[in-house]
DNA sequence: CTGTTAGCGCCTTCAC
DNA sequence: GTGAAGGCGCTAACAG
């Protein structure tokens, strides 16, 4: 080492100054900190990293980087990294499965020390197969086990408190947008539609529930169809808010005004939803703080500490998109 | 190596397989891939980096990780890089420049191998300095040597073509919500919006000159002071197009119709633009191209070749939120 | 064509 | 307390 040299001292010691690994005499420590300022050296985190096995570094798996989503929780990720000297490399599964496999083993392969996984299609039997090599936690799945930690939401309830809220208010014709096909989230949602109708001994109308993609298009897409299809209804609960986004432009384009004519009801709390037009009921989704949970998570994992799962409850927001029937 | 003695060959031979550097008998190749297929053996990247000096890692400088401006660009830059075996750390400068210089010097302590630095506030002697150590790209600066290449679209031609777009519509007084202070982009437009109004012979009104943030809540703010300070007008540009979603409800709230009675005019496009009520007349950034061509051009730069740096242009995308001054 | 040798930068024994 | 030696996994140069 240059800064070894420089300071007349072994490269050992200039190692165990760095680390802490053992005491050095307070004159050479002092002579190796001005070498090391004088040369402003940074030790090689590769060299490190081969050494010691640990890249410091973690892979977080997000579907979609340019989704709001996922971004409100990347923040949260970001934020519990920061100054613990871990950096994240950020790829996208584009739910997909294949795709997600794919770079999975990309981010085992570059050696990073654990994974943060965030929804996506992967069954939980692959997570749990890639935990063997790194510990892994991820969002929207229940997940106990040493080296692998499930965050999940009660999709179902919240669901429910959304519908709950609309029949309070006197909605009885409630038209949902479901989420894709075969998604988890999308299909707990739709249930607890189902289950809050029941619950209030309302009579379901298949013809109701139209199908979306969790994007505003597919929202926008949806109610054009069940206009056309003659239905009525007085409120609609989209099963997130990009979707509720599409259906609050197909009600624009149609001269229907929200909430007067028809309450439209959203889940996520997405940042941009306080400012739509109007501000979106919603279901709030601790979007930044499982962000934040997660990575602590997985860093007492990296360290072979165990960690919970607890996360702040999806909550009900009302703003102006629902309002009491007429 | 494992799969050398697996295979009976010495560890060089397994490595110029794997990296095409020489010629190598077929049983000899064969006996290696099938060892490595059994082994599902990978390459450990930190040793191929400390050795050939390459990490195979790029670090991008966002400002903020869950800003859709950003994110469309980080999903152009995800593009650029996909198939080139480079993954990227994202790291935020949060628009602050003591925490911006800090971050990238963290990127150049990981030895990543090039930077790609989106906006910001560092200065351009900075980055250049920064660029004797690695390859800079940069999106918002005029560069153009050997190791750093800028990205930069004319903003005063944005906001006149904006504005020429407002004024052809008979629109004479015309609100500017500006950006933070100090800032390039913002200063940009501003001047734009000025130049636009001194070409088509309109007396500048510095009234109707407010202070946003690029922000919603800025833009509301900023809007409803110019109301309270009674001020006359036909029309709003707001300096981006979060400022005009926070411009927006703030005239939802005073019951003032868009465009019937005022017209709105954002800057960007942010991908949610085309989802707002009504649907938001904005001037499109090619944030995603940025990010394709800026990865395309580090890449260039890390191979030490020469990159151009040209780029679409901005462009008027006229939707619902503009019309003609009764 | 292929094996041997050396070294990338660091950390961790192991001696002194 | 501190220096010397060895090796993490890989590749490039050097022999053959």
């Amino acid at each position: 080492m240059e800064v070894a040299r420089l300071a007349g001292v072994s490269p050992s010691t200039v190692s165990r100054i760095l680390n802490g690994t053992a005491k050095v005499s307070d004159d050479k420590r002092l002579a190796v900190l001005a070498a090391i300022a004088s040369t402003n050296f940074a030790p090689n985190p590769m060299a490190q990293g081969l050494k010691k096995g640990r890249s410091m570094t973690i892979g977080i798996v997000v579907q979609d980087i340019s989704s709001p989503f996922f971004d409100e929780t990347l923040r949260g990720v970001d934020d519990g990294l920061a100054g613990t000297g871990f950096a994240s490399v950020i790829v996208s599964g584009h739910w997909n499965e294949e795709e997600e496999t794919d770079r999975i083993r990309l981010l085992l392969a570059r050696k990073v020390d654990g994974i943060i996984l965030l929804s996506g299609r992967l069954s939980d039997a692959a997570v749990l197969r890639f935990s063997t090599q790194r510990p892994i936690v991820s969002t929207g799945r229940d997940l106990h086990t040493r080296n692998a930690l499930g965050f999940k939401l009660d999709n179902e309830h919240g669901a429910m408190l959304a519908m709950r809220h609309l029949i309070e208010l006197g909605h009885r014709r409630i038209a949902f947008v479901t989420g894709p096909r075969h998604n988890n989230d999308a299909d707990e949602r739709l249930a607890g539609y189902k289950r809050a109708l029941h619950e209030a001994d309302i009579a379901l109308d298949p013809k109701l529930i139209v199908e979306g993609d969790f994007h505003e298009a597919g929202g926008l897409l949806a109610i054009s169809h069940l206009f056309e299809s003659q239905q009525q209804f007085t409120a609609i609960f989209a099963a997130n808010d990009l979707s509720a986004y599409g259906v609050r432009l197909c009600l624009y384009r149609k001269g229907i005004r929200v909430p007067d004519d028809i309450s439209l009801i959203g889940f996520d709390d997405l940042p941009g939803s306080s400012y739509t037009t109007p501000p979106l009921t919603t279901i709030r989704q601790p979007l930044y703080d499982m962000g934040r949970i997660a990575t602590h998570a997985l860093l007492r994992l990296i360290n072979g500490e165990t960690a919970d799962s607890a996360i702040p409850p999806l909550e009900l927001v009302v703003r102006e998109t629902t309002r009491r029937v007429r």
